[in-house]
DNA sequence: TACCATCAATTAGCATTCTAACCATTAGAG
DNA sequence: CTCTAATGGTTAGAATGCTAATTGATGGTA
């Protein structure tokens, strides 16, 4: 009836939505979604300023997508836009301190949150999940 | 650095983002994204036709999110509101004739989907990915 | 140099999801 | 049987994502 690969698309789904809400409910308190977690830790975790467009591209969202979480973060006083100086199409995006702080803060409850829901899992069978997932994902995006 | 279990959650999003995606660009010709074709999958493969709750409980979605997508749907001409005889609470989701052949197609294609996404996977590798997966799901049995 | 293709950011409009609050109806406790 | 709790559906508002079209700036080419 159901085959591996049915189960397989299945899970996928289902986990990584599992996974999303456990980490919306740890955060909450803290007034933040994943959404915006994830954009705060990659800007926050490299050492220059990344443009929009750069941001963008790491999280795997389209530019526009990233216009309105920046406004967002920029309301929340928690990044800012800083024009570069040398071309003026784009514009840097800066953590701000209490950016910072919120990204320190985050940090560990999504380490807790990933040991929380990963404890009890086989480590070679985490290893295999792993590179299967890392392997569609490279996959997927080369045939885009 | 990166140790397994950030790369697990790193890859674990980022997989079903590409998935997703991947079948939204080969189903597009049909004009129907994958929250539609789940909804119109899980209520068309039923002998029987389902109440708003029980397709919001296959999907994994709240009761809200079904009320608009059924919105839509019904706007498509691809389902029906049928209130129930017995009890007045509830409305059933009819599939129409055009959301059946709808289905029909698409059905198709998602599987092709699936082999074409997961030819060259290592099968123990999938099957244990697969059980990791299912774990982290809370064991949300689906039925596609 | 003048022109045109490209790029970065933005805006507008829509789809999808959530939570919270609400109403009508039903079921269960007493 | 009556009152209350639970259930099913809805609405409203927000967050997150997309595509398409626009604006301004840059860069390569004729």
């Amino acid at each position: 009836m159901s085959d591996v690969e049915e189960r397989f698309a299945h899970a996928l789904h289902g986990a990584a939505r599992s996974w999303r809400q456990a980490i919306d409910r740890r955060l909450k308190y803290l007034g933040m979604s994943q959404a915006s977690w994830m954009t705060i830790t990659v800007a926050a975790k490299e050492s220059r300023s990344l443009s929009q467009s750069e941001l963008a591209d790491r999280l795997g969202v389209e530019g526009a997508t990233m216009v309105a979480m920046i406004d967002r973060l920029v309301k929340a006083g928690l990044v800012l836009r800083e024009p570069s100086t040398v071309d003026r199409r784009i514009k840097h995006v800066v953590v701000t301190a209490a950016g910072q702080d919120l990204y320190e803060a985050v940090k560990a409850e999504a380490a807790a949150v990933r040991k929380e829901l990963l404890a009890g899992i086989d480590p070679h069978k985490l290893e295999a999940a792993t590179e299967v997932l890392e392997a569609l994902s490279g996959f997927v995006t080369l045939v885009v």
